[in-house]
DNA sequence: GTCTATAAGATGATAGAC
DNA sequence: GTCTATCATCTTATAGAC
């Protein structure tokens, strides 16, 4: 094993670590010390190649964000309906949630309210995933009326807060959270009917649009 | 001023300020030092009067949210559509969130992944919430079709989950999380025009929930 | 690159004067 | 009830030996 060889599995480990204790003790029990010693690592080492602690959890969250959209790139690319993207979105958050992926993203978020570091590496991520799954939403609205009411950048966005804020509702309330992410899904499943209804569905989606843009006061 | 009454301001000052530090500084930011400082008052007393931090935090978070939902009590209790509740929630959100009541709830639950007694503290938020959003839920849910599809506690949790996963986004992308704001709104919206549609919609609905019974396994 | 040792300060919590 | 002073511990970060 080279010198660099033995850094590069340092860092690994230190970045593993810090993925680790984000989810494990959140964002509050995040310290130099707890990453290192989850880590079996010298606690010098997080300065010496990261500079600071915010640097580490930065290179470990973006080298997790690039794994783990990479894992479901294919997955998404196969959608061809809003069916599809509900299925593949519930084994996604499934696996990833038992991976702890989404807790640390939870977790990157509330640090982020306070630290510009931390917003820079959760501003990041969530380009990351903004950017598989946005392409995918497009290309399922442009066959579907419900283009009429929203975009692709924003539905998109709209689906990650929401895989967000039952992660978080999880910790406190489980059961509720389960129940939660339950009653989204069926409202989706609605929502995709809307597809099946045709010129009807196109017709009262319209309807929809004349309302919603007059209690907004818009023309 | 009597010693009862100051003592009684004490308290008041020290759980303003738990609150704003919460909002401020995030739950990584919280400290005895910094809920102290910023309430100006000795930093001893909070464990004279609370034993320890969390059981500030505790307090001042229960009282907030007696506060928070009663301030809207009225207004939810004359919602007679989901149109109604949709605008009544835009604007308790838009208020609460200028108030940083969203983020506080925000930064309660992130801490409660960790934390015991912080999650007992988010547990009681979370359900007070849910005492005030559950029975008019139920009452919409009453005359529509939609009633096939969610229940009303696990709709009201998953519109609780909503809103602090938004919140949550609001920190790292201001812009992406107004247009997903937005984005979820429309589809409620759309959501409730399923009631417009009468009988075409409840047999959509009835095909939908036949479909999505059936991909989870269902008989 | 990795280690020990240490600086300089923050942390939760307590003792005891007032 | 409120204050000062203090505890033991934890924090980020650095210096310097190896």
């Amino acid at each position: 094993m080279t010198v660099t060889e033995r850094s590069r599995a340092t860092r690994e480990k230190l970045e593993d670590a810090a993925l680790n204790v984000l989810q494990a003790e959140g964002i509050a029990g995040l310290s130099a010390r707890t990453v290192a010693d989850r880590a079996g690592q010298n606690q010098a080492l997080i300065f010496y190649h990261y500079g600071t602690l915010a640097g580490l959890i930065d290179a470990a969250c973006r080298r997790s964000a690039e794994v783990s959209t990479a894992r479901y790139r294919d997955q998404l690319a196969r959608v061809a309906t809003f069916a599809d993207l509900l299925a593949v979105g519930r084994r996604l958050h499934e696996q990833e949630r038992e991976l702890g992926n989404v807790r640390v993203m939870a977790q990157l978020l509330a640090g982020a309210q306070q630290d510009d570091a931390l917003a820079a590496t959760a501003r990041f991520c969530l380009e990351r995933w903004q950017g598989e799954i946005e392409p995918v939403v497009r290309r399922l609205l442009r066959d579907s009326p419900l283009a009429l009411v929203v975009d692709a950048p924003a539905l998109a966005r709209t689906i990650s807060a929401g895989f967000v804020g039952i992660e978080l509702y999880e910790g406190a309330d489980p059961d509720g959270a389960r129940d939660a992410l339950e009653a989204l899904q069926r409202l989706g499943a609605v929502l995709e009917a809307i597809d099946d209804l045709g010129p009807v569905g196109r017709r009262a989606l319209r309807s929809v649009l004349r309302r919603a843009g007059k209690s907004r006061g818009e023309t």
